[in-house]
DNA sequence: GTTTCGCATGATGTACACAACAATCTACTC
DNA sequence: GAGTAGATTGTTGTGTACATCATGCGAAAC
C-alpha cells in the first residue's frame, strides 16, 4: 500500500507541456522540496554553477528556476555574493498565517469536489505514516508528512487560483517551523501532527468537507500560536 | 491637483534594490500595463527580440520579465511560434472572481491601516477622474481609472501576502472585461465605474474600512454577474 | 489542378564567454 | 604589529552565437 501513493506530490503538469516546460517544473519542484526539508536551510548559499552541473544543464535554464523560487520568496540572489535561501521574520510569518487561516474555510466553499474512496485511502495512509512517525520521530519525516497532508487537503477544491495561492503561502511558511526545534520538540510535534491527521481522516471518512476545512483552520491557528510563543532565531 | 497623483501605480521598490532588480521591476510593470490596457490584446504575438531592442537591453534580462509574466498567467511562450498574450476562458474567469470576492472583505480585517487625509484626497481625485471619464468615455480611460482605484483600495491593508495575492488575481481578470464591449457598452460601464468610485469615496470619507471592503465585494460580484451574462469571444 | 515534400524564415530554448560586483587574502606601508 | 591598498577568487548579471522547433511558401510529382 505504501508504494501506491507518492509521499511528496509536485505541481501538476499541463496538458500540452513542452520538454523545456517539464524540465523547468521538475527542477523547480526538486529544489523547492530541498528547501522545504531543510536540505537547503535558511541562510545557505547556493551556487548556480554547481546546481547546473548537478542537474546536467547549463546555467541558463537553471536560472529561470531560481528566479521563480525568488519570486515565491524562497531564494534571493545577490550579485557577487550568491543565491541565498531566505529566512522569514516573525512579522511576515504572522501575516502569511493570518491569510492562510482565512483561506482554509474556502476549501469547502469554492468549487469543492466530492469525497471518494481514493481520498479515504489516501488519508488513512497519511495517518498510518504519521503514526509510524511518532514511533521514530524526525524533523525530515515530519516535513514529508506535513507537505503530503497539505497537498491531500488542497486537492479537494477544483478552484485553481485558490490552490495556487494556498500552495504559495504554504511553502513560504512550511520550512520555518522546524529549524529551531530540539529533539524533544520534534517528538512532541510529531505526535501533534498525528492527532491532526487523525482529525482530517475522520472528517474525510464522514465526507464532511466543511468540517475538514474548519479543522484545518483550527490547526493552522494552533500552529501560529505555538510559533509566536517560541522565539525564532534570525540567522542561518 | 492632477499632477500630484500618479495614474497607474506600480510595484513597490524594495529597500536595498539592485540596478538589475529595479530594471526588472520597471520592465515588468511596463509590459503588464500594456497588457492590461489592451495595447497588447489577448492572442497578440510578441517577439523577444523586438521588445529587447525597444527597451535597449539584450534578450536575457527581458526573458526574465517574460517568464515572470508567464508565471502570472498573462503570457505564454511557445518555441518556434512566439510569446503569446493569453486569453482566459469563462470557467477560469469565474474561479478567479469567486476568490476575489472572498478576499475583498479581508481588506478591513487583516492588518488594516487608518484612513488619513491623503486617502480622502486620493479617492476624491479618483472620483473626479471617473466623472470626467463619463463625459468622454473610452475603454482605455476606463482601464486606467479601474487599475488606479484597485491600487488605492489594496493600499489600505498592510498585509503584504494579501496585497500580492489580490494584485495577482486582479491583473488576471482586469483586461478581459473590455475586449468585447461596444461603444454603447463602454459608455455604460464608465458610468457604472463612476458610481462605484463614488461609493468608495463616501466610505473612505467616513473612515469606514469595513463598509469600503464590503462595497468592493458587492461591486466585484456585480462585475462577475455582468460578465457571465455576456458571451466572451474566445479569440484574439 | 492537387498534393506533398522540402527549404527558408523567424521564433523560443540553450550554452558559453565575458562584465560587474563583493568578499577574502596578501603584501606592503607606517 | 596594525592597518590599508591591491590582487585574487568566486559569484551573479548580461550579451551573443547557436540549437531546436513551428510555420508558410514554393516547386516538383502525380
Amino acid at each position: 500500500m505504501d508504494q501506491d501513493l507518492p509521499l511528496l506530490p509536485t505541481s501538476e503538469p499541463e496538458d500540452n507541456e513542452s520538454a523545456a516546460g517539464r524540465r523547468f517544473r521538475e527542477l523547480h519542484d526538486e529544489i523547492r522540496t530541498r528547501i522545504s526539508l531543510l536540505d537547503y536551510p535558511p541562510g545557505m548559499r547556493l551556487s548556480e554553477g554547481e546546481l547546473a552541473e548537478e542537474f546536467g544543464v547549463s546555467r541558463t535554464p537553471l536560472r529561470r528556476v531560481l528566479f521563480q523560487l525568488q519570486a515565491e520568496g524562497l531564494l534571493k540572489s545577490v550579485q557577487g555574493v550568491g543565491t541565498l535561501v531566505t529566512d522569514i521574520d516573525i512579522g511576515a510569518l504572522y501575516q502569511v498565517y493570518q491569510l492562510r487561516m482565512e483561506l482554509s474555510p474556502l476549501l469547502a466553499r469554492l468549487s469543492p469536489r466530492a469525497v471518494n474512496q481514493h481520498d479515504i485511502k489516501r488519508f488513512k495512509w497519511l495517518h498510518k505514516k504519521s503514526q509510524e512517525l511518532t514511533e521514530n520521530p524526525s524533523a525530515r519525516g515530519y516535513s514529508e508528512v506535513n507537505i503530503a497532508t497539505f497537498h491531500a487537503l488542497v486537492d479537494f477544491t477544483t478552484n485553481i487560483p485558490l490552490r495556487e495561492t494556498m500552495e504559495r503561502l504554504f511553502y513560504q511558511t512550511a520550512r520555518i517551523w522546524l529549524k529551531s526545534l530540539t529533539d524533544q520538540d520534534v517528538k512532541r510535534e510529531c505526535k501533534s501532527l498525528r492527532d491532526e491527521v487523525r482529525d482530517y481522516r475522520d472528517a474525510v471518512c464522514l465526507g464532511d468537507l466543511d468540517a475538514l476545512a474548519h479543522i484545518w483552520r483550527a490547526h493552522t491557528s494552533s500552529s501560529m500560536t505555538r510559533i509566536r510563543q517560541k522565539p525564532i532565531s534570525q540567522e542561518g
